[in-house]
DNA sequence: GTCTATAATGAGATAGAC
DNA sequence: GTCTATCTCATTATAGAC
């Protein structure tokens, strides 16, 4: 059997990750980290730089997945609906890979812009709010779309209605993210109204 | 001119206040908030017991208006969209008037639920989850919204897009909460689609 | 009601043996 | 790669003078 290098670094990722998540970065301690992992808080520090350096490498991998997703949905030359439908499935699909991840950005990133290591985070929000706002202004171009609100209330509305998923929503054969993002699509796009033909 | 009692008071927790909102509870020190005041931050602890003291008045008088206003909303005999929007619109006054502890409860709620002395947020979570699903089942009984989307569902995309305008909404005399909540309540009633007669 | 001074603790991080 | 041991510093909180 081969060595697998980077085993023990995943771990201590996974355990950094649910533990900030759960109670946020500031409020983490590496003994904690440490603990979960199962050795002492100073081994820690061969495999990273500091707590900030674990946080950096969650949240990086988190939001490059997500750009690489959302380049795609945005490559699509399809109808309104359609990419709006895709964006949020994107992003919940995400939400499903990086859990953890999706948990700190949205609880931490005021905290974390503190920092400027984490100056990049400013960035990355706004390449997420571009690619919404593209699809949007598209739709309303082609009627689809109502032009009467603002794309950026109707962004801001939906982004949040969908990345706050993550505090609730645990997928499941019943429920998978797929039956959760054509609630979000149908609620967003068609409305609350009852419409059926009577 | 009588003295006027706490009103040193009122500025610690307005100092605060606002340092929680932006940073969190568990990274802002005594002495920031000490700082902040213009005193030491011994000093704090005549009027406070703790740190954890100061949030817990912040959120209990953010929880209380709170509830007053669902209270009301609720009392009120009208039909589905009307107390939806009645709903909304509570809802982002609470934001107008207490902003700071807002945006602590949305971002530090996990955090704050460590602590023994804060396991009340839990009752308060569920009870405005429950003025929302009174809400939306009503609706759907009357037949004005439709049946096909869990109201559970409904209600947390509705609740997290809402209360997390706190992060970027400013009311101001061009778009004042009155006008964010019209749009909220027309995007979620009647939906994105252009209806327009043409 | 605020200050000075400090106690008590826990934090992130490091050095070097194993 | 982990442990032992520890450093250094910041943290919450207190005691008592003013």
């Amino acid at each position: 059997m081969a060595r697998e290098p980077g085993v023990r670094r995943e771990a201590i990722l996974d355990s950094a990750a649910t533990l900030f998540a759960s109670k946020g970065v500031a409020a983490t301690t590496v003994r904690q980290i440490a603990d979960d992992v199962g050795i002492l808080s100073g081994s820690l520090y061969h495999h990273f730089d500091s707590k900030e350096s674990m946080v950096d490498e969650i949240v990086s991998s988190f939001l490059k997945d997500l750009q690489h997703r959302y380049a795609q949905v945005l490559a699509q030359e399809t109808d309104a609906r359609r990419r709006l439908h895709d964006l949020v499935v994107a992003s919940l699909k995400v939400v499903e890979e990086h859990p953890h991840a999706t948990e700190i950005y949205q609880n931490d990133v005021n905290y974390l812009l503190q920092f400027d290591r984490f100056g990049y985070l400013r960035n990355a929000g706004r390449q997420v709010q571009n690619a919404w706002l593209t699809v949007i202004e598209a739709g309303i171009a082609e009627g689809t779309f109502r032009a009467d609100v603002d794309p950026k209330i109707l962004y801001r509305l939906m982004r949040d209605a969908v990345w706050l998923s993550v505090r609730w929503f645990k997928p499941s054969a019943d429920h998978p993210i797929s039956s959760l993002a054509e609630d979000c699509t149908s609620l967003f796009v068609d409305g609350l109204t009852n419409r059926a033909k009577n």
